[in-house]
DNA sequence: CATTTATTGCAACTAGTGTTGTAAAATCGA
DNA sequence: TCGATTTTACAACACTAGTTGCAATAAATG
């Protein structure tokens, strides 16, 4: 009936994810992405609504992808299926994340001060399916207090990232990741740890 | 010979660190500072020149701090040490960060977009401080690796900061520190580990 | 070809922030 | 008390960013 778009939304998507995974949400600006993108702030602003709105359907989209990657990589849970994800964020070449940006959402954590319900609760989701996928995993191999040693590999996780978001590199995160490889195997069976951590 | 400065120039900077701590750099403003210590802008930038001047001045003073603590608890480093470390920042009362703003440094590696040479140099004398505490602790002990387990600490203790910053509260750091004493108990001689990892 | 309708480009508006100039106020020494 | 000198309050400036209004534009349909 009328004018179609000049862009493609899932394109354009993927470039702002870009912006705001290497520069976060403040140094992004819509000016910025009418630069980058080559389409005018009017249009954005037609499709994507606000800033925010723009944001958050960009976290949704990362979202999205990783829980298709972790999906992929934990379709049979298990302590190898951990290790091999571990290997890979440590990776001299990670092809997922090869400018060395960390990771969208635990840097958004960081830098936005007051974030809105929705954010929070994007992050939240988002840190829920490495819970996930770290708990089923341990629970498939047995693992004694599943929850509390998924969360210590969230935690090893994220400072990985936060070794990579500084450095830019994954110097540091590959001897995070050895050691946690170190870690995994001293879980398994058939020499699980003698007691309860609790 | 003239008129003296109506503030204290440590109590203000502790005011500052505190906001600069809770809602980081960009949204702490020079007018909220106004706000917050009742001294004028005018006499803040007499002071302490511009904003990332005393950006950088809180840094150097949150190292100072932080680093006059390690010098304490690591008085004889040790792996006890590192695991009396580790026990206090998951304390659910942690008199260092009642408010549970997480780690300044940590924050501002993600908050920045574009950090300033001085900004980066502190951030690695920062970081380096836990490094060299983590080593000799380790070293001490006669455990294997010390470097590449002293990065992993660092990674641990970074994912614990993301946490506590996450979720302004302290349980899902509990339950890292909980699985690092475990492995931190694991290295101990006399039964450290099999082989070097490397 | 004309009409319709969404898209697009331009520019303006508003709000907020770092920074600075200027003059009044306040304090200490003589 | 007076003068020197710093601090302080007020306001203005310059700049940036998100947002919005409006008219021109372009494509699809009949």
């Amino acid at each position: 009936m009328a004018r179609p778009r000049s862009f493609d939304e899932q394109d354009l998507l993927e470039t702002v994810m870009e912006a705001f995974w290497r520069r976060g949400y403040s140094a992004t600006t819509y000016r910025g992405i009418e630069l980058i993108t080559g389409v005018g702030i009017r249009s954005l602003a037609n499709t994507f609504g606000e800033k925010d709105e723009l944001f958050l359907t960009v976290l949704a989209s990362y979202r999205g992808r990783v829980s298709r990657n972790l999906d992929k990589m934990f379709a049979s849970p298990s302590i190898d299926s951990i290790v091999r994800f571990f290997e890979r964020i440590s990776s001299p070449s990670d092809e997922e994340d090869p400018r060395r940006n960390g990771c969208l959402m635990v840097n958004t954590v960081f830098e936005i001060d007051k974030p809105t319900a929705a954010v929070n609760r994007e992050i939240a989701q988002y840190r829920d399916l490495f819970r996930s996928v770290f708990i089923e995993s341990l629970e498939s191999d047995q693992i004694l207090d599943p929850e509390i040693r998924a969360d210590f590999l969230i935690g090893a996780l994220w400072g990985a990232f936060s070794q990579i978001r500084l450095a830019r590199d994954p110097t540091s995160a590959k001897s995070i990741s050895t050691v946690v490889v170190e870690v995994l195997d001293g879980w398994r069976s058939p020499v699980p740890p003698k007691h309860s951590v609790t």
